[in-house]
RNA sequence: GGGCUAGUAGCUCAGUCGGUUAGAGCGCACGCUUGAUAAGCGUGAGGUCGGAAGUUCAAGUCUUCCCUGGCCCA
């Protein structure tokens, strides 16, 4: 005689090693070392031979600190949406990037310089461009983990970066390729310029301070009037920089202002106005102004907008000192009129608008000032006198300008004004706008402009917005200044002929070029004589040979070609480009600029964007507000898995907010879903193969979930195709939560705890939980990839060739789609919602405790509804004892719901005892030696499987 | 200041062509369960739809202005 099993022993409850708790910073690196080790990445390229690809070009982080939320972002979407379509299907290969050269990384290694007291100018240029490359290289193997350690799949082992020499090859190849199609040409540009350092600086290297500065009043006498009134006048101008004034060669009014012509009358003692003299400036301007320069009385003579004042020309107030050129008056929308006199000084070498209205209306840029501040030799006059001296302090042209205005009767008022005025961030000395030569490339020649606009049109953009966004920088560009006066970068590498100006194009020249630079990288250009690219053709004296270096965005934007062209295992034009919404400017732009001027045609098919991560209160994440998140810490408390959820749970196309409660939301959601898993698995201790259940032999409850498998299979593809990641998520954890959890799990517990383990409905659930375990593991992959491929391993064994990651999508079979059967369950599930509320209403009034002891009745009238609910186990839908349909009428106290109000329930008592293993109130069967009551299923089954007698 | 963009429950999001009482999930509160147990099931509370004005029989939805954010410029 065997002893008597417990009776809790004999109920098959799930049985797993699959942890309740994650600990995925504990598991996620050893995943990553178990997935390297597998060689995962190259097993899933050789799986995908011959299918179409899908190429998401990858656009390059900047190589030069540790990644932030926004770095994790971007790569974590770009990962999920590479996994979805590898999972359709596709060969979703994936090749990450990164930018190498330019200024930020310059800036730090001019940095270590001087902690060591050293210059950068005394370093051999090429001693200190190995320095940045270095500096590069250390920085995106720091990225690649980082990257890696999001779960990122990618070609980690042989990324693309532009500081490569076949990179650099290509770029100063592609600067080639324009120049030989005639888009490159050289002119003059303001830049801002420091004296002190000798150099142009970027607007970040630009910091702003309060100074004191003359600010003077002066006279343009009007030599040829758009209208007869202001014959005789002259227009009055205001600067702050009174050393600009020899390089004026326009006023620029605004079209929409009023504008007077003003008569003086009246003067107070020393005011430089004369009595009788008109003046013409900008009604908003007009009393302040005159006030100023001690006009006491006035008479307004005419008005008119500032549109009426164009073909207006005045003399420049030097006129009679070598300054003969016309001043015409030209329109901009920038002109205001707090300050001034509403007609600007125009001076195209000296600020951004000034050349900008210049270049509009066909006005020359002329070199006015030096390097060290001085005058050109050009112009007139000023031959000594410096803007800025050597020291940084203002030198003599302010007073002499000042000097001269007032001999030549012109200058009408003089003051000072405090205002904020650019430094350089490094040495805390002011600084100009300068024009210097610039390499361009032009927007109209070939009319690049209008093809890239027509690019544009046939691209996808998502969100649409982006597609006008785009169209609208590039409609109102100016051409493309692609040189820098830096030193890491790729040199714009050609040569100019001395007599001409004009760049030379010769194909055999540009190849030498590019092949030295294949060979040795870009340094070549600077260490090598210039005869070694001009070869025996040419003179080396008569040519000028150019040593500034290309934007950067230049760089990144010729990607498509060195990586996407490069390489077979990519292929141009990329499927897709994926950035944020700031790219616009950047990326997206630069990369169509270049493949249309050089290709024809965009680098992509299509343009995905991201919005920006925010804090929690939406406000941008900032060092000094200190409320910046880091990935690493991230990782280090949550794990990896929940930053890749949370980006999975967001709509990508807003701003995204990150927060402490956000990730806390994020972390309970995860482990809904590692419950549900974990319950599947630990039911398929159970299940044998051998004996497993053929969908077409389910009953109807598991094919109402094989039909819900059917639907979702269908919007997640959906969902996929659009890049909704968060609708796709959402989908899932509803299943998982709404089907699977609350509904599926509940009813089948008894089943699977209870029934005898050959029982047909039980084996049909175990099957059913190996179908639901295969489907939500794949569907589950892209987002969680360490959990997924935990519980994968698992359950199906942890050899070196298996991976949840080299599965596909399930392909579901149609016939699990059974619209008929659904609305029956529909109508069910109705049925079950009042049971359960009238069971509520009794729990509540402690009539009851447990469902399993009741015996609901429901009164259904409708025929209809009651036969579709024939072939529908009620007691088991509602989890009661019994449950049972009535066609009579229903007692006026049955319990009713509002919105099912044709549907009544009355809950009595389920009749017999408690049964001790199921918990069923049942009648009891007996012939067992156990105390306690059991019913005659139980009793079988421990007869049957566990041999009780 | 300009271009683009957003604001619906504590959180993440639905909300069709303007049309009944604005929905879901999570969280929270309460109850059940103690055989998924640091889990599971159920019920409930939560909103002046950023604000104001307007159009309309009717506005979360359309118009204008304002407020608060964000990206890119100036």
């Amino acid at each position: 005689m065997t002893e008597l099993p417990e009776l809790k022993d004999t109920v098959c409850l799930p049985q797993t090693d699959f942890t309740m708790r994650a600990s995925l910073p504990e598991l996620e690196p050893k995943m990553l070392t178990r997935w390297s080790e597998m060689q995962l990445w190259q097993k899933i390229r050789a799986q995908s031979v011959g299918r179409e690809k899908f190429i998401l070009h990858d656009g390059p982080p900047y190589a030069n600190g540790h990644l932030h939320i926004g770095h994790a972002l971007n790569k974590i979407l770009k990962d999920i949406i590479n996994r979805n379509f590898q999972k359709m299907g596709l060969d979703a290969n994936y090749v990450p990037g990164w930018d190498c050269h330019g200024l930020p990384i310059e800036w730090k290694i001019e940095e270590q310089y001087r902690a060591k007291n050293q210059n950068k100018d005394d370093v051999p240029i090429n001693e200190f461009r190995g320095e940045c490359r270095r500096f590069a290289a250390h920085w995106m193997g720091v990225q690649s983990e980082e990257f890696r350690r999001l779960g990122v799949f990618g070609d980690w082992e042989n990324p693309y970066s532009t500081m490569t020499f076949a990179a650099e090859a290509t770029i100063v190849r592609e600067i080639g390729q324009f120049l030989m199609d005639g888009y490159l040409s050289r002119r003059e540009r303001p830049v801002m310029w420091s004296v002190v350092e000798r150099t142009a600086l970027a607007d970040a290297e630009v910091e702003y301070a309060e100074i004191k500065s003359p600010s003077i009043t002066v006279r343009f006498p009007i030599t040829q009037a758009s209208l007869p009134e202001l014959d005789g006048a002259s227009v009055l101008i205001w600067t702050t920089t009174p050393w600009t004034i020899p390089c004026n060669r326009a006023i620029t009014v605004h079209a929409e202002f009023d504008y007077q012509l003003v008569q003086i009358t009246a003067v107070a003692e020393k005011s430089l106005a004369r009595i009788d003299e008109k003046v013409l400036l900008a009604k908003d301007c007009t009393a302040r102004v005159l006030e100023d320069i001690g006009v006491t009385e006035y008479t307004v003579l005419h008005t008119c907008q500032g549109s009426a004042l164009t073909g207006t020309i005045a003399a420049h107030p030097l006129h009679g000192l070598g300054f003969d050129h016309e001043v015409p008056i030209l329109l901009g929308d920038y002109v205001t009129s707090d300050q001034g006199t509403g007609c600007v000084h125009t001076a195209p070498g000296h600020g951004v608008e000034d050349y900008a209205t210049c270049q509009k209306n066909g006005i020359e840029t002329p070199m006015t000032v030096m390097a060290d501040g001085g005058y050109h030799d050009s112009v007139p006059m000023m031959h000594g006198h410096y803007v800025l001296t050597e020291e940084g302090a203002f030198g003599s042209a302010n007073g002499h300008v000042i000097k001269m205005l007032l001999q030549e009767n012109q200058l009408i008022g003089k003051g000072s004004v405090r205002h904020s005025y650019p430094h350089s961030w490094r040495s805390k000395k002011p600084v100009i706008y300068r024009a210097t030569p610039q390499w361009f490339i032009s927007m109209e020649h070939d009319n690049l402009r209008a093809r890239v606009l027509a690019e544009i049109a046939k691209t996808r953009f998502m969100p649409e917005a982006g597609q006008n966004r785009l169209h609208s920088l590039i409609a109102t560009r100016p051409d493309w200044c692609i040189s820098r006066q830096r030193a890491w970068g790729v040199p714009i590498a050609i040569f100019v002929d001395n007599r001409t100006g004009a760049p030379l194009q010769d194909p055999e020249v540009m190849e030498r070029i590019a092949t030295a630079f294949e060979a040795e990288g870009a340094d070549c250009w600077f260490d090598s004589p210039p005869e070694r690219f001009l070869g025996g053709d040419y003179n080396p004296k008569d040519y000028e040979q150019i040593f500034d270096v290309v934007d950067v965005w230049f760089d990144s934007g010729s990607s498509h070609s060195f990586v996407l062209e490069a390489r077979e295992d990519l292929q141009s034009p990329a499927t897709l480009y994926l950035e944020g919404s700031d790219q616009h400017r950047g990326f997206f732009h630069s990369s169509i600029l270049h493949s249309t001027g050089t290709r024809g045609r965009a680098p992509y098919q299509g343009v995905l964007t991201h919005g920006f991560t925010l804090d929690a209160k939406g406000q941008k994440m900032s060092k000094s507000v200190g409320n910046v998140i880091s990935p690493a810490e991230i990782n280090e408390e949550y794990g990896a898995e929940i930053l890749r959820l949370w980006v999975a749970t967001l709509d990508y196309s807003h701003d995204m907010r990150i927060g402490k409660e956000i990730l806390k939301g994020v972390v309970d959601m995860y482990r809904r879903m590692r419950n549900t898993l974990r319950w599947l698995m630990g039911n398929l201790h159970y299940h044998n193969p051998e004996r497993q259940v053929l969908p077409e032999n389910m009953p109807e409850l598991e094919c109402l979930i094989l039909h819900r498998l059917y639907e979702i299979d269908q919007q997640i593809r959906e969902c996929q195709s659009n890049f909704d990641i968060q609708q796709a998520t959402r989908i899932l954890f509803q299943f998982c939560n709404y089907d699977l959890s609350a509904l599926y799990f509940d009813l089948r517990k008894d089943t699977l705890y209870c029934d005898a383990k050959d029982d047909h409905k039980r084996l049909a659930a175990l099957s059913m939980s190996a179908i639901l375990f295969d489907a939500l593991t794949v569907w589950l992959s892209p987002i969680l990839t360490f959990t997924t491929e935990e519980a994968w391993i698992m359950q199906t064994g942890d050899s070196l060739d298996n991976s949840i990651h080299l599965r596909d999508y399930p392909t579901v079979p149609e016939d699990w789609y059974q619209p008929e059967l659904a609305a029956r369950w529909e109508a069910a599930l109705e049925v079950r919602k009042v049971v359960l509320g009238a069971l509520e209403l009794e729990r509540k009034a402690g009539r009851i405790k447990s469902a399993l002891e009741t015996h609901p009745v429901v009164y259904i009238q409708d025929t209809e509804i009651s036969e579709n609910l024939a072939s529908i186990d009620l007691a088991e839908l509602c989890i009661t004892a019994e449950c049972t349909i009535s066609v009579e009428p229903a007692p006026d106290d049955a319990f009713r719901l509002q919105d099912s109000a044709s549907i009544a329930v009355v809950v009595h008592p389920a009749q017999g005892e408690k049964c001790a293993r199921c918990w069923k109130v049942t009648e009891p069967a007996s012939g067992l030696p156990y105390q306690e009551a059991l019913c005659a299923r139980c009793v079988g089954v421990l007869q049957r499987d566990f041999h009780v007698a």
